[in-house]
DNA sequence: ATAGACCTTAGAGTGTGCTCTAAGGCAACC
DNA sequence: GGTTGCCTTAGAGCACACTCTAAGGTCTAT
């Protein structure tokens, strides 16, 4: 029924390298050893391991992460601790998608610039403003020449 | 008119180092430098300036913000080469939104778990499917006691 | 002309998160 | 009992993006 590390690390996309390497970070004392001293995940575990890679994939710190997971394993009398841990994090994450959905709109307004029929002659208005720029102010103009 | 690079720095959000990286990385090849041998930031650099930033926030690498660059400093004839690569950094982009809102929703549910009354009954009954786990498995249990 | 605040460079150091290597133990099969 | 394939550990190495230090040049004001 347990999974063997190679198996655990084929099921969350993680590698074998990785898996260890969280495990000695102190983000995996929950996993079992067997007879032969051999990494043993369940279910459960498995389940754990999702959330740990949850909190990775939006950012969390393998710190952090380490003080959620000592949270759980420290039992119910944490469970203020981790909400206001992870509401702290969720406030992080939905500032983060606030910043890309603002930088998005930047790349989409470029990208209206280079799908535009007129493209280089835009482009070329660009370039010649900011050859301007430098001229204005007395510099060379790493512009000059371009077109 | 132009910025000195500590005016820049607090123009952009930047330290000053990092624009000193930046330029030796091949990111700033349009700044000029006055006499001294000082950069002088115009206002169409920190134009360009700020759409490097828009690619470094939505996590595009060092290298291939060169490459784009390049292309700008190159002229309208790479116009096609840069709407490609903005096309493509663009769908990785939003495929990382995607992901993040995913990633969101099962913080919430998570957080929703925390934040009901009844939030130590909840986490108790997960504790106990977890150690149910281990010894199903025969393994050592490292819930066993947890309260 | 000297102090102080600014700028320059090359190159070393840091932090984070892996990623891999080396040396070796365990288990199953021929 | 040897080969194969899995597992273990400690610790070295790597990639990336800074971040800082050291040594020294420039500008402005007193």
């Amino acid at each position: 029924m347990p999974y063997s590390i190679k198996a655990a690390a084929a099921r969350c996309g993680l590698s074998e390298y990785t898996l260890r390497y969280y495990d000695k970070a102190g983000l995996l004392p929950f996993v079992a050893r067997d007879a032969s001293g051999y990494r043993a995940f369940t279910d459960g575990d498995m389940a754990l391991l999702h959330t740990i890679i949850c909190l990775k994939n939006t950012g969390m710190r393998i710190d952090d992460i380490r003080t959620y997971i000592q949270y759980v394993m420290a039992g119910t009398s944490t469970v203020a601790k981790r909400r206001a841990l992870l509401q702290k994090h969720r406030e992080a994450v939905a500032a983060k998608q606030r910043a890309i959905a603002e930088n998005l709109k930047e790349i989409d307004y470029k990208l209206a610039m280079y799908e535009d029929p007129q493209a280089a002659q835009l482009v070329a208005r660009e370039l010649a403003a900011a050859s301007q720029d430098k001229q204005a102010a007395n510099l060379p103009d790493a512009f000059a020449g371009i077109h």
